[in-house]
DNA sequence: GAGTTGCTTCTTTTT
DNA sequence: GAAGCAACTC
């Protein structure tokens, strides 16, 4: 066991890592190497002969996952880190029900609805239902059925309207034989809670349990857990209340700070050396989360450098602001860059400093926003592995009818839509019944006949074993023509370029899915596209300066932080302070805060626009919360009217050098 | 039946 | 200021 200490852990650290049994509670501040405890210990199991194919390591996003494992890969093998289980808690969850569904009315084929399939149908139910006075808006809509099932709302408290959109909206999912994201663990928790054989399944086969980010867990996460956690007990959680910043998604932070009422005699062990910041950053971010009334006192203390102070900078307009930092960061030694990042509370943010960022050439890497897997031509091609792989799923089919037209229009598609709810059966079935064309014309029956012929085609195909899933979409795409009218689509040559190549990667990832997991098959390539939010960077291409939204950025760090858009209605944002939830804010504001190393500067705008119109702004009350004597205000307009001092005279030399080179 | 234009409406954060 | 949507034209 000596050489644990190799990995140089603090007597904190070290504790948790080697903990033997039982519940364990790590109550882990900002910087104070969570995930490095959480690797040890997986590491600890591993050496105590533990086997590394019974450890489950759930965490809340892929980006989170995805750097588990990295770590992992590296102390441990690559071997032992694949038979491992890390994973989200979502991707969990479709594990099992991909597995046992059966058991709850679905096939196993079951098809996951993206957020854009969910506002749709519940937009389309929606206006159905409308014949009421009161029109439903569907973001209300929305929220309410993702609260019911996260069980943060009462279905009976729900206006007539709500309530009988909802159970149509569950009706509906069930037809189409697809689950939405709060389905799935709702499904899950279900399925573990009602079925013990499943439930001893499971908690057998998992006999070591470790969740990342606890705090974040809400009421379904935990009961998920409760139901996995086997006799003996092992599971070790690590969270930071202070760092909680899902409540929107029915987070409760209540699941960490009562730890023990849902896990009997849990260890608890406090990590509270800072090894990320200097100590001015430290102490200022201190002084906010201060302001919050409830939360675990901590006593966080770094052995880092005083280091410099913070600067919060105002900028006269949101331009303004945008120009001052990547000016700062144009003269910069261009192998800082990497470890720049600039953080912001909303994607759209992120507009300006992306086209500034690429006028000057500056290479830079967004997190998130509006993601691969929105573009139009992504979702298309993904239509078309749902619609072959569960053939009850409608939306995915009808996009496939129309996308390119195949000579069934709006009418054809109308009448075979009424068809289908009459007689209470999926399209397809529909489609590829000839007998169930007499009703349409006989251009109609042509078309028809010829797109039944062709998917029964693919159908067959896809059951063939050995059969390349990547030549067989290739084929698909050809013969009906996508690429073409794809390209016809586009307003530019540059654009249809893009798009085009968006379709490659994707049949390139599809043909890499395969290679490396040849028994998962093309619907465990449709699972891991539909629960990731953003297209997994190579490795050697993350470089460049690094833009992305606060609740991204948690569990990351970085040399130099700006934080920008500090005003009143950002950050906080608006619809928080209607909703009394600016003790979250201030907790996204200190997350923020502390992934700074290094250097960190707070910017602001005076004016910003809004709505296309320039308004002033007010700064957020959170710089009156953090000020003190560490903490330097100035103005954009000062420092660039200042004379350039020595020292940055030699940085700009440096970094022109280093551009020469 | 397909494409285009001008209208409106929204803007948190993620799986 | 964009992105979706409805009504309009070819």
């Amino acid at each position: 066991m000596a050489h644990f200490r190799l990995f140089d852990l603090n007597d904190q650290q070290y504790r948790a890592a080697t903990h033997p049994q039982g519940a364990l509670l790590v109550l882990a501040g900002a910087g104070t190497g969570k995930t490095r405890v959480l690797t040890a210990r997986i590491a600890w199991l591993v050496s105590q002969g533990v086997p590394p194919s019974s450890i489950l390591a759930v965490t809340f996003t892929n980006k989170a996952v995805r750097e588990m494992r990295e770590r992992i890969i590296s102390i441990l093998s690559a071997q032992e880190a694949k038979v491992m289980t890390i994973s989200t808690f979502h991707a969990l969850c479709v594990r099992f029900l991909r597995r046992d569904a059966a058991l709850l009315g679905y096939k196993e084929n079951f098809s996951i609805l993206d957020e854009s399939d969910q506002k749709g149908l519940i937009k389309k139910l929606a206006t159905r239902i409308h014949d009421t006075e009161d029109p439903l808006s569907p973001e209300i809509a929305e929220a309410f059925i993702s609260n019911v099932k996260n069980a943060t709302a009462s279905i009976h408290q729900a206006p007539a309207a709500l309530q009988s959109l909802f159970l149509r909206y569950q009706e509906e999912l069930q037809a189409l034989n697809a689950m939405d994201f709060d389905d799935l663990l709702v499904n899950a928790c279900h399925l573990l809670a009602s079925e013990e054989e499943v439930r001893l399944f499971w908690q057998q086969h998992y006999k070591y349990l470790l969740v990342d980010e606890f705090q974040d867990t809400n009421k379904l996460q935990l009961e998920l857990l409760s139901h996995l956690v086997g006799d003996p007990v092992n599971l070790c959680v690590v969270g930071d209340d202070d760092q909680s910043i899902y409540g929107w998604r029915g987070a409760q932070r209540s699941n960490l700070l009562q730890f023990e009422k849902h896990f009997a005699h849990p260890q608890i062990i406090k990590l509270e050396q800072n090894y990320r910041s200097t100590h001015l950053i430290l102490q200022a971010a201190n002084r906010l989360i201060e302001h919050n009334a409830h939360r675990h006192k901590k006593n966080l203390w770094s052995t880092q450098e005083e280091g410099e102070p913070i600067r919060v900078i105002s900028g006269a307009e949101e331009r303004s602001e945008a120009e001052f930092i990547i000016d700062e960061i144009s003269f910069m030694n261009p192998s800082q860059w990497d470890h720049v990042a600039i953080l912001y509370r909303m994607n759209a943010q992120s507009r300006l400093f992306e086209s500034i960022l690429r006028e000057k050439n500056i290479p830079y890497r967004l997190i998130g926003g509006k993601s691969f897997f929105d573009r139009r031509e992504i979702r298309d091609v993904m239509a078309y592995l749902r619609a072959l792989l569960n053939p009850q799923d409608d939306q995915a089919l009808l996009r496939v009818l129309t996308t390119p037209p195949c000579g069934l229009g709006k009418r054809t598609l109308a009448l075979l839509i009424q068809i289908a709810a009459e007689k209470k059966s999926p399209l397809c079935s529909l489609l590829l019944h000839p007998a169930e064309h007499q009703a349409f014309s006989s251009k109609s029956r042509e078309a028809l006949a010829r797109f039944s012929e062709n998917w029964s085609s693919y159908q067959i195909r896809l059951q063939i074993p050995g059969q390349d899933p990547a030549l067989l979409l290739e084929d698909i795409l050809r013969e009906a023509g996508y690429r073409d009218d794809l390209k016809k689509s586009c307003k530019t040559p540059q654009e249809a370029h893009q798009r085009e190549h968006h379709v490659e990667e994707l049949l390139e990832s599809l043909r890499e899915y395969c290679q490396k997991n040849p028994h998962q098959g093309i619907q465990g390539f449709l699972d891991s596209m539909s629960l990731a939010q953003e297209k997994e960077e190579k490795k050697e291409e993350r470089h460049g300066v690094t833009l992305i939204t606060l609740h991204a950025a948690k569990g990351l760090e970085f040399e130099q932080v700006y934080l920008v858009g500090l005003e009143e209605g950002i950050l906080p944002h608006a619809r928080s302070q209607e909703e009394g939830n600016i003790e979250e804010e201030r907790r996204l504001c200190y997350v923020g805060m502390t992934r700074a190393k290094k250097k960190l500067t707070i910017t602001y705008a005076r004016a910003r626009r809004k709505f296309g119109k320039l308004l002033p702004s007010t700064p957020s009350p959170f710089l009156l919360e953090l000020a003190g004597e560490d903490v330097h205000e100035s103005t954009m307009e000062e420092i660039l009217s200042r004379p350039l001092q020595e020292l940055d005279a030699q940085d700009a030399f440096a970094s022109i050098r280093a551009l020469l080179q």
